[in-house]
DNA sequence: AGTTGACGTGCAACCGGTTGCACAGCATAG
DNA sequence: CTATGCTGTGCAACCGGTTGCACGTCAACT
């Protein structure tokens, strides 16, 4: 057969099996239309026989298009993210880029180092709901095309998901229940969904005349949602939103580990609607749009990539109450 | 300050500003100890004063020597792949290493093209719970340097988690329990650990005199547990033991949906815990060991590429049953 | 003093593609 | 029948590094 000796057939051995120079084969790939069609054929045929597959990393170093792109997460076992990651994967592969995904351990300091090791091999980067400072973001911005998802710094490209919207109709649900204290479960100090959505409760709260207290999930994980139950419970309340999924589910877990019941007792409310209806009772929660999100952040990199220009361009994904069974009727008494 | 976007600073212009060949200032990098200690300080001054940074794309072509590995996974969203991800990417960066991740969709066509697209620029590749047919997987193996997760094809280096030691306690388990009929539900065809699980719980049976039948789950997921629910309960069955923790949770959320309580009237058994006590009630399942298993492989996949000669490594990794919530005596009748 | 060899450096060929330019062949226009 | 213009193909330089080999220098050893 063919392709033996260590790794990969070249331009030059399919262009002596088709007869040709390498710089037809090379064309045959990047311009067919500049050669005649019965030339392109043989080339592909003798392309196809050798099993030849062009070399990403010779074809960047003379063009300077590398045909990669990175993403990077705080946390890919947070079930937020491989939707997304599959969708940007997906997206990717239609403009023939491949990807990597750097993890960041929810850590700044990661994050600046996985930036730095990728900016040298991909032609842009989305960063998923940064951790981050501004300066340090618009630093990277300066040496690659950069596109945010969940963050908002100034002149970059960014892709946001405006969970405010679901979150006011979530206050709204409650309120409507008849609840008249609850907790919001905070994430991450440095996320902007965070605080977005501490915004948006706090607002609504406002508006509906509830009683509002705080309690801090520094990492968005059951465990920290597990350990919040107490200090949640302390504060009075008959319900609580949380900052994502996950932590709701731990929540609820801690809930029914100490007995309350949920949602006779206490009401819980997610976001990010990661779970589905997976948990028992299923969560009543505030969609995501983090597929979406995925596929419009890598399309809006190409398209910076594409045009040069950066362009300073926001999309905005609205979102909205998903009810499902962890909320009910605030109890008579507590 | 040099340095701008387009024109990178290159060992040429560092060359000439320190008044040496291009040579001395890439010997500079890579065996400083050739160089005498002055023309090598020489050169790093003015390789700062220019603002050089070597390109790595450029090496990677000379050398071979990408510096980057692949992992594919089928379903990145599946729990069970995130921690091990994780586990890889972590190892890697010891060894100064960058990760593509590729996702087949639980698709063989989409895993070889993903392989094809890849091994253009990575050195080595761990392919995890591979759907692909050996032939192919023996062909790519070819290629590249090659580590397997959860399939054991002849001659290549691989990582098994020997799923059948935890099966077969699961078994017994349930017969202690006193449950006489039991049901498998297995996973993908193609895939290796549903093969191992399947032929473990039929051993398992029949030393223990069990009745077991089999349903079929083709896809690992929330959806296919769910649909198989039926097909289950029409065995008669008092038990059934899920191909992994995700059909597992279907199954359960299925169960409840049609009124069967578990672990009162119906025991569930997944595997892989993946899922950790975050269902309700807590599923008794199989340990999975996926982190050992992803550090076990990029750790394998260094050796292999240090060495040059293809040990046809493997390891084994054993599991045993992790008892929880839902398994329970069988019900008197049914 | 003449050899030897280690050391430091430069030359030039390569890695696997891309691309500007030259040129041959042929059809059409003048 | 010669000019003109296209079309299709090849040549060779280039992308930014790495590396085998040759060469010059100088100290140490016969």
């Amino acid at each position: 057969m063919a392709a033996e000796r260590r790794g990969a057939v070249t331009i030059s051995q399919v262009a002596k099996e088709a007869g040709v120079a390498r710089s037809s084969v090379s064309r045959a790939y990047t311009r067919p239309a500049m050669l005649s069609r019965e030339t392109v054929e043989r080339i592909k045929a003798a392309a196809e026989k050798l099993g030849y597959v062009p070399n990403h990393t010779a074809r960047a170093l003379s063009t300077g298009r590398y045909g990669n792109v990175a993403l990077i997460v705080p946390d890919v076992a947070n079930p937020f993210f491989p939707p997304m990651i599959r969708a940007a994967q997906v997206e990717a592969d239609r403009s023939d880029f491949c990807v990597f995904l750097g993890n960041s351990d929810e850590d700044p300091e990661k994050e600046d180092q996985l930036l730095g090791r990728f900016s040298g091999q991909v032609e842009g980067i989305v960063l998923a709901s940064p951790r981050l400072s501004d300066e340090r973001i618009a630093a990277h911005a300066l040496l690659r095309p950069l596109v945010l998802i969940n963050r908002d710094v100034k002149g970059i490209p960014k892709v946001l998901i405006d969970s405010g919207t679901g979150i006011a109709e979530a206050t709204k649900h409650l309120a409507d229940l008849g609840h008249r204290n609850i907790v919001y479960v905070s994430g991450p100090s440095t996320s902007w969904s965070n605080k977005q959505r501490r915004a948006a409760v706090r607002k609504a709260s406002q508006k509906l005349g509830l009683e509002l207290s705080f309690v801090s999930a520094s990492v968005p994980s059951f465990d920290a949602g597990l350990q919040a139950v107490d200090a949640i419970l302390a504060k009075g309340a008959t319900a609580a939103i949380a900052f994502d999924d996950v932590t709701a589910q731990g929540i609820l877990v801690g809930l029914s580990a100490r007995g309350v019941s949920v949602p006779r007792e206490f009401s819980v409310v997610g976001c990010d609607d990661a779970l589905g209806p997976l948990t028992v009772p299923s969560l009543t929660t505030v969609s995501s749009r983090s597929i979406e999100a995925g596929k419009l952040a890598i399309s809006l990199l190409m398209e910076v990539l594409q045009s040069q220009a950066v362009r300073d361009a926001s999309y905005v994904l609205e979102t909205h109450l998903i009810i499902r069974s962890t909320t009910d009727k605030a109890p008579r008494s507590r």
